[in-house]
DNA sequence: CGCCAGATTGACACGGCTCAAGCGGTGTGG
DNA sequence: CCACACCGCTTGAGCCGTGTCAATCTGGCG
């Protein structure tokens, strides 16, 4: 065990109540004070911590203030897949709300600091503070939606599209919580990390990103990220934010290019592929 | 739109209260009953019928009665994606809940019956009926949890690997909703439906489902299916029905041969990835 | 009887995986 | 301060699972 006990600056919520607008948004001082207190420990967890173990029982609610977490799962033939990646201000182990064995685990993937919510102060809460219980709805919404995306990403677009697609979308969701730097930001990833969130193995991995940089699209290196061209790099990948659900940054993320005109093919009877395969403005060149 | 009017044995939730014990089994009569009163229309509709259209705006929820539906993602280089399959008891579409446009259409993949909730009377119901609020909580997380199965499958499993996980699933599925007949049940999927399903291609699935039935697991003819040997089945994928979070069937369908199913390979079975990863099996510490 | 969506088959191409070696930093102990 | 170990990154060669393209077959139905 090497989580510390709280402390310094990390023995609040300010962050959280700062960075995510569609948790908090909604809240008035009441509920956000009675969220505080019901939050039990803050905790400064290291990189590495098991927040929560695959198949073990759990009881509360983590809450990411901040620093990185995933969710993990081991497969039956011993290979790991990430089936979500939490930033701050998002709930690491949301399910743990009714559930009390999860199918995955979560670890820490930097130092951070996490609130601990016991399902039943979750329960009270909701209960006593209504607009809580609607934050927490559209949390719960919002990651399907995010799921729903990466499985679509999973099995319909190529490496350098998922890539380009997981890219675009922390992109997004970093700047929501104030930790990316105009087009920048650090990702604590191992490229083995990436391979296992998004379906891939760590030497496909490689060999991507340097087709992506190589085509002046995004540069990953050294735990950073810098995209160079997001027009071109969320074209590439038919990055759409709407599925974010985040009204914010509709504008300053919007595809700066019609999405593309194969889209109009509601019918689900027809062929799944239509043949028409838009090239993409500045696709690298292998993909 | 080809929606008739309800009509028969439509015109109630019968089916739903008698089929889906985690919506309905902590509810009582009081609750069943504005349940009811508050669905709006009950809807026959024919097999082809889109409930919703991807990206247009939504207002209400669609409760699956009767039949099968299907969400429904049209890519940007318009090919398709289906990220959810609808059986009896299933809400096709939970985030209108509170979102009033979803990036994913749904449709009809059999003739059926629909229940409408208009998004303001839910939001009622769950203020008068905490009851329901938890019953649709539940369900939401267990959606989220089967979504994870899916995103996982199709990034770490081979394809026919994916194909009897699928057909696990919905044997168990629709077992609880009283759908099957012993180890077979009707599915009304064309294998271009299970193709984009599954993240694959229908050429690919007609081999797929040649070598299923060829290693006498299961076959899959004329919209039906029949498992020949749910172990071997089970087995051979990697199936563990937790995570769909069905207290009620952990023991029929719990897997008869320990989850390291190194057995039944026939040609199907692909090599496996024999290198644990200490890193996260053997993590150090849990919160 | 003709039509048509869906199922089936064959030949071939290719994206991504496997195996294996080598490289570069970085922390640790002697 | 070096030697070593370790971990993550990089690269190359070859393989194979799955996609692509295209033709043909089948069964249900008007």
């Amino acid at each position: 065990m090497t989580a510390g006990s709280a402390g310094g600056d990390a023995g609040n919520l300010s962050g959280l109540k700062a960075t995510r607008p569609w948790l908090f948004a909604n809240l008035d001082a009441a509920d956000r004070d009675a969220f505080e207190s019901a939050c039990g420990d803050i905790r400064t967890v290291s990189a590495g911590t098991d927040l929560l173990r695959q198949d073990a029982p759990t009881s509360a609610l983590h809450i990411l203030l901040d620093g990185w977490a995933a969710r993990y799962k081991i497969m039956e033939d011993g290979s790991r897949f990430i089936p979500a990646l939490a930033v701050p201000g998002d709930i690491c182990d949301l399910d743990a709300l009714r559930f009390d064995q999860l199918d995955y685990g979560v670890t820490m993937l930097s130092a951070g600091t996490v609130a601990v919510l016991p399902r039943q102060r979750a329960h009270a809460l909701f209960a006593t503070n209504p607009a809580i219980a609607d934050a927490f709805w559209s949390l719960a919404l919002a990651e399907n939606s995010i799921l729903t995306e990466w499985a679509a990403s999973m099995g319909r677009r190529s490496a350098s599209q998922r890539v380009a697609h997981l890219l675009c979308e922390l992109l997004v969701r970093l700047t929501i919580v104030g930790k990316t730097d105009g087009h920048s930001y650090d990702l604590p990833l191992t490229q083995e990390h990436i391979a296992d969130t998004l379906g891939l193995t760590s030497v496909h991995i490689n060999r991507t990103l340097q087709s992506l940089r190589s085509g002046d699209l995004v540069t990953v290196q050294h735990r950073r990220v810098t995209i160079h061209d997001w027009a071109a790099l969320s074209a590439f990948c038919g990055f759409r934010p709407s599925y974010l659900h985040l009204e914010t940054v509709d504008d300053e993320f919007a595809p700066e290019l019609p999405p593309s005109g194969a889209r109009v093919r509601h019918q689900l009877a027809q062929a799944s592929r239509p043949t028409l395969r838009p090239s993409f403005t500045s696709a690298p060149s292998a993909l």
